[in-house]
DNA sequence: CGTATTGCTACGATAAATGTAGCGCAGGAG
DNA sequence: CTCCTGCGCTACATTTATCGTAGCAATACG
């Protein structure tokens, strides 16, 4: 895949309007993205760790995802190795928390 | 495609762990989803509408999307023709504006 | 009848995800 | 040193999802 880091320009769909709304759904909105800010929210994991966590999924997807998240912001690799959310993602994720409460009342 | 409703069985990934929110972060992780409900936040709009303000995206997606969600209970088509979000949808959707201002600060 | 809109689908082309394997590198034993 | 283990990360063929264009049946209006 080589998704080498496009400098400042990134084909995010929804961004052509201009809105950082559609970009950040988008970037969202991709396989995995949620689910692996979800798994960091909590302690820092290691790429294996993660991978178990996230159900097993394939390291390709993973690698291109936390890249991503990387060059938004959202998550960092530790010095002492370990993926971890930076304070602006720690933001994020605190937005989506509420979405643990309603999942609970929504699973019929 | 014909991806056909199944019963009440569907192939959402994360949820094999039990955990609703997995199923959760897995429906509104897919393409569309998440920018689905959000143009869908106010007044209902005509399927053609939602594909206009969804950047023209096909309307293979946008339909399997909306058979997604209407699954789920988050959308629904009026009587009168168009998708409006269900009471719970809206609440869905009430999570997600947090999001909002979020994007704005992050957008660099 | 024609025209225009609705929700929705078919289908080939393209892009993305999956699954398995393995790379190079670093840190500890022995 | 060599062997071993785990780290972040990548290759690559296969499968799946999405794209883009076209078009369907049903409904409504004139």
């Amino acid at each position: 895949m080589t998704k080498q880091a496009g400098s400042t320009t990134r084909r995010v769909r929804g961004s052509r309007t201009g809105r950082p709304i559609m970009a950040l759904l988008d970037l969202l909105g991709r396989r995995w993205a949620l689910r692996i800010l979800w798994e960091l929210r909590g302690e820092p994991l290691t790429s294996r760790a993660l991978r178990t966590a996230c159900d097993e999924a394939s390291p390709t997807v993973l690698q291109a995802r936390l890249t991503e998240l990387r060059e938004a912001g959202f998550v960092e690799l530790g010095d002492g190795g370990g993926y971890g959310l930076t304070p602006l993602g720690r933001e994020l994720c605190e937005t989506f928390m509420p979405l643990h409460r309603f999942a609970e009342r929504w699973k019929r």
